[in-house]
DNA sequence: ATGTTTAATTAGCGCTCGATCAGAAATTGG
DNA sequence: CCAATTTCTGATCGAGCGCTAATTAAACAT
């Protein structure tokens, strides 16, 4: 029976007449310094895993790399060592701290920074790789992912928050601070664009080839729907008990 | 060593003095009507896969079932027709055509209708079970899970937006077909309130406690933002060229 | 050329997976 | 009470898994 071990990748034609090497180029070993092998590996990793999720097996890892199985082990004691590595190459990285100083640029109107601002944040993120990573990484349950979760709470949904306040002269979180359910509308915003890339590479179905429209037509509804909602909380906040009533029940 | 077979659920104490039965009734062999140990096997399973994924293994599915491994095997030929019979179990069932007779209930407002909707649609699908398998499901590009997400556009989207449409005196769909934009709004105001569940099951972050209220001030905010993009949209359709681009570009 | 270094392969171990099958034990019909 | 039926278990198979050890050979310095 055939050995245990991986494969080289694309199998050459068999080697034919006498004046050709001894070894045909398509299967003759190479050696590249260990931090090119190395990051060759992640990347195919990341594609790999992305694809079929992280009980794929280094066997077809190695196929598709052109290497063998027991290389990816002289690179990475461990499987999870690989996957680890995957995920710190996917989530870090791929933050731009300018995502931040855009948000709070009071020279554009509120409206342009989050067109601006989602249309740069899908740019970086939305691709097969990191949507996919990200939920495989949600479902097995590992930390990295309610950390980058708490960043996008901290860092945009409630800058988004107090840029939407100070634009219709509502107080700062300072003064009344940020309710549940006020956020909640950020995440709203952040979800209905969120899952246009969960349609797209977690359930494969077809989305529009315009995004950045639907995205600016998402804004756009935000920006008419959200503050009279938000004054609403505010106001519930300030009379709490027969207000809310009214507004959450029927 | 052990033998390789599954174990029986919880181990009773060893049976001890004379007077006891020969064979403790915690460690007694029970036979089944062949539906009833079906239909325990395929419970099991469902909340099994929801928690481990599909690659959960048969032994540790029997171990919690409290039988042996191979028992499984003579109730579905394979994993993968148990797997099968999983996706039925928790996509058909759970389906309630009321919900398209609400949508259209203009004895309603509109805002009263798809605050009901969700609230029914969300208590009904909303179970740590339902989300994860889908998405579960989604990522092994699982046939079922596009035909899903055709019923809610179809049976949902499309009813919302010309619920929405005639509420705003807007021409219906029949004159104006509905362009990807628009019906990308409704898919907008879904995913914001499915993303909770995917952040509450798949990323297992706390929510809030309130997920009514969330999903009443959701809907708001739609119908407040809603209304104005999809007159700009449709009165975009009737003349196409530099008004598109003013819209969606910059 | 020749020796040294080390990337890469070959071979295979121990274990776990889904699945099979003969036989044991619980229920049913007489 | 016994025989027939059918659920369920125990033992095990072959394939495939992560990972290791021994060996081969490419690249480089001399």
């Amino acid at each position: 029976m055939a050995p245990d071990t991986g494969n080289r990748g694309v199998e050459g034609t068999e080697e034919g007449g006498a004046g050709s090497p001894r070894v045909p180029e398509s299967r003759r070993r190479k050696r590249l310094p260990r931090s090119e092998r190395e990051q060759m590996i992640v990347e195919e990793a990341i594609r790999f895993f992305a694809e079929v999720g992280f009980e794929g097996q280094t066997r077809e890892l190695a196929r598709r790399l052109g290497i063998t199985q027991p290389l990816i082990f002289r690179y990475f004691p461990t499987k999870e060592d690989l996957i680890e590595r995957v995920y710190q190459e996917v989530y870090l990285s791929r933050w731009n701290p300018w995502w931040e100083e855009l948000l709070e640029d009071r020279s554009l109107t509120l409206e342009e920074r989050l067109t601006d601002f989602y249309r740069a944040y899908t740019k970086a993120i939305f691709t097969y790789e990191w949507v996919r990573i990200f939920v495989y990484s949600g479902l097995k349950g590992v930390n990295i992912n309610k950390r980058y979760l708490a960043l996008i709470r901290d860092r945009v949904l409630k800058r988004i928050m107090r840029e939407l306040r100070a634009a219709n002269g509502l107080p700062e979180p300072e003064k009344v601070a940020f309710s549940e359910p006020e956020l909640e509308l950020a995440w709203g915003l952040h979800g209905s664009i969120f899952y246009i890339a969960i349609r797209k590479w977690i359930y494969e179905v077809a989305i529009p080839s315009d995004i950045e429209g639907v995205i600016a037509a998402e804004v756009e509804s935000f920006m008419n729907g959200a503050p009279k909602v938000v004054a609403r909380l505010i106001d519930e906040h300030r009379r709490p008990a027969s207000a809310a009533r009214k507004a959450t029940g029927r």
